[in-house]
DNA sequence: ACCTGAACACCGTTCAAGT
DNA sequence: ACCTGAACACCGTTCAAGT
């Protein structure tokens, strides 16, 4: 288990970024990554041991991302109530995934306990603590927020909720009672106001009114 | 857009599923399956357009594996009170993630509607619609219930909820306060009553008691 | 300390041909 | 109707060598 050098893998992790986002996961192949830094293929496997590791930094670079935007959202970061500080890492994660769909899937794949990924958690901790929610409780609940968010995100940008349009749903031959019921309702939706409405629902689990 | 075959279409994704099953995601490849198949690589091409539309169909075959389960589970399916039906779906997908770990997170990022897929969001309609949910509510409430069931089975499979020690987690030189004083609660869990808890909590946005 | 070149064992997919 | 063979343009990664 060789020591890696560390110098240049923020500048690699770059250019692993840039290519996912402007041509997709699948173009992302270490030779391709090599060639935007200007050095061979077999270079990068001095700063990160197989692709796999690299994958890995790209899904650091995003919490990375996230606690930046976070901290500079409002100076120290635990300005404001619970439910706003909670609902703006929720609003800025799926943002995020607006602007990195292709690596974004990765965060529910990989532990990722970057220093980064543990502060994002302690501040939903913070938040869920100064809400009411007993010390025993907190782990869970964030779990299920954090699940349910990024599960939105991914969701959202692979096309899983717009997929098939009414008609393919409704289709004839396919014995569904309940889609011809609510078939006025099956139209296509405006997610903001989707994932509004659902952290809402997710606020009041966490705070009964 | 030639026309496809149909024949062996169940008989390759077999070989397709055992293999991911067996050896994981990154060993199916199209070579592998012609294999096990006893064929050539190019027959499968006959069957599948690409390696995209054999994993969809994959895809496919998880979601008929989980009506069958719910058909067979009390004979004709609408037995028992909304909150149970619901239960018995979110338990069968987890358990379904638990049998095919490498294939499940497809899941999330494949639309899928097939007519097995169309099912299944037909059983949970008709769940929430007994629930009491308003019309105009039920699909993005069964949306928010997927996502999460899913995200949560993906997460589990996938190492995220226990990757990294608490001594990882409260290591020093990452400012954690809520980590600290939490230290008590984030040994490892219970993942059958964690989940368990999520869904009771998520029955009470269903219909609130 | 950092990088390269050549090589190995793989990929998905196209095309033309075969029964 | 169904399958094959050869080929193309790629992969990730190891090893030995170079400055």
């Amino acid at each position: 288990m060789r020591k890696l050098k560390t110098s240049r893998q923020p500048e690699i992790l770059d250019a692993a970024l840039a290519i996912a986002d402007e041509r997709g996961l699948d173009a992302l192949s270490m030779r391709a990554v090599a060639e935007r830094v200007g050095v061979t293929p077999m270079a990068l496997y001095g700063y990160f041991r197989n692709k796999d590791e690299l994958l890995d930094g790209l899904v650091g670079r995003l919490l990375t991302k996230l606690v930046a935007e976070d901290a500079e959202r409002i100076g120290p970061g635990l300005e404001g109530a619970w439910n706003e500080r909670l609902g703006a890492i929720a609003w800025a994660t799926r943002r995020l995934a607006r602007e990195h769909p292709s690596v974004f899937p990765l965060l529910l794949s990989r532990p990722s306990v970057t220093p980064d990924g543990v502060r994002v958690v302690d501040l939903l901790y913070q938040a869920l603590i100064e809400a009411g929610v007993p010390d025993a409780d907190v782990p869970r609940i964030e779990r299920m927020v954090s699940t349910f968010v990024i599960g939105f995100a991914i969701s959202e940008v692979n096309g899983r909720f717009s997929g098939g349009s009414n008609e393919t749903r409704t289709r004839r031959g396919v014995d569904a009672p309940a889609h011809r019921r609510l078939a006025g309702h099956l139209a296509a939706r405006d997610w903001d106001a989707e994932f509004a409405a659902d952290l809402a629902d997710l606020m009041r689990i966490i705070r009964p009114v």
